[in-house]
DNA sequence: AACTTTATGTGAAATGCTTCACAAATCGAG
DNA sequence: CTCGATTTGTGAAGCATTTCACATAAAGTT
């Protein structure tokens, strides 16, 4: 009915709901390649194991994209929803720490497809200054702030040993970026005006090993 | 008071509960190190950005670990939380799928230390079949079935391109293997008795991009 | 030993999130 | 053009999680 007249949502949503959006794109972009044209919220709720009621209280937050009877169009619907996460354009991003997990992510084709462009690579370790990582050369983490500042780097993925995160962090905000993906198992100290979030890898496992511990309740869906 | 006399937890537990005691365990390490004897709730909900109410409220679903007056034995929570995790044990992980996140998980610290011993490594790719990382010969996966099963795999970490991930489950299942890490951006469809989580690392990076574009809420503690 | 301070453990209130259920809208068939 | 089938969009109900607030208890102090 009103479509909330800006996308960029006034009422608070939920970060499970951003979390469902990406659930959403991925299934749509699959959706697109097997030549459908709508779906319905019954259908998408299948692909990512959610409720149909769930998808459509998600997706009325931003607007009515759908057609009673029919269901949503795919093309559509997918474009709507990179708008609105912002993944409808290329994000600078940079790299810092060319452990086992940093260099990883350089090649992770998941970054690269939603727009995530690493074009900065930085460590300490002198033995991988200079070298070269597809095409990017790792630069010196002395001239942090600045490197990132002249490349106009948006945001930044940390994959440096906890011991050294922190100490970042200041170089990180001063050059101008905005938002941190910390994969350090730390929990950073940042302004409050930097949106930061963690990733930690050995948590879920963690949570497989409790549930096979407990013998928690059979199966949920996924956090999101 | 009266504390549940089995810590492996009657009632439900949720999700995020558990994800909470993977940090309040992470931030006793950090404790133990420094040698602090005893730490508060507020201490430590203040080193993982929670809340004390929250803290306490957690723990007490498990029993009464703390003093009135003085707090949380650091030493003895930490075992306590290791033991209803299930990590103050080893567990045997294999490792499918060694590309760019498949090798670097192999070395990664944090599974070792929380007690996940990577001890078998598969690929469906000759080159890499017979080559060692980090003392483990790649095996194929076509004896996948087999060798999980003589190496008494507990769980599996699938790390393979999205389109093989689906295919390997039945071997997987049928192997014994009761829970799947899937890092497979991919929806796998398992036997309900089948422990699953899902790990996206673009997701949280989407985050940010919805954060920035949307200047979402200043900041919030993270999801669990 | 009494008093003050500190901090837990926990019902109850408050808040937040998901599911329900149905009116409204569109489609397709006849 | 009408009717039956389908499916959205959304208030309201139902659940779940978090926060509040306080009784209870231990520790330290004088």
């Amino acid at each position: 009915m009103s479509t909330p007249s800006k996308i960029g949502s006034p009422k608070k949503i939920s970060e499970s709901t951003i979390h469902r959006l990406s659930l959403y794109y991925r299934a749509l972009s699959l959706l697109e390649k097997e030549n459908y044209d709508t779906v319905s919220s019954k259908q998408l709720a299948k692909i990512e194991r959610l409720t149909p009621a769930q998808v459509r209280k998600d997706l009325s937050f931003f607007g009515s994209f759908g057609t009673r009877g029919l269901g949503y169009p795919v093309n559509e619907l997918k474009q709507k929803i990179a708008t609105i996460l912002g993944i409808d354009r290329q994000w600078r991003v940079a790299l810092i720490g060319i452990g086992n997990i940093g260099s990883a992510l350089v090649s992770y084709k998941e970054f690269a497809r939603q727009g995530f462009q690493i074009v900065k690579l930085f460590d300490n370790d002198q033995r991988k200054i200079g070298s070269n990582h597809k095409g990017i050369i790792v630069s010196d983490i002395k001239n942090l702030e600045q490197e990132l500042s002249e490349a106009s780097i948006e945001m930044v993925v940390l994959t440096t040993p906890p011991t050294v995160a922190q100490y970042l962090v200041d170089d990180i905000v001063n050059s101008g970026v905005k938002a941190i993906l910390n994969f350090a198992p730390i929990n950073l100290k940042v302004p409050e005006h930097i949106y930061l979030r963690n990733e930690n890898m050995a948590m879920e496992l963690e949570y497989l090993s409790f549930a096979l511990t407990n013998n928690a309740p059979p199966r949920r869906q996924p956090s999101y």
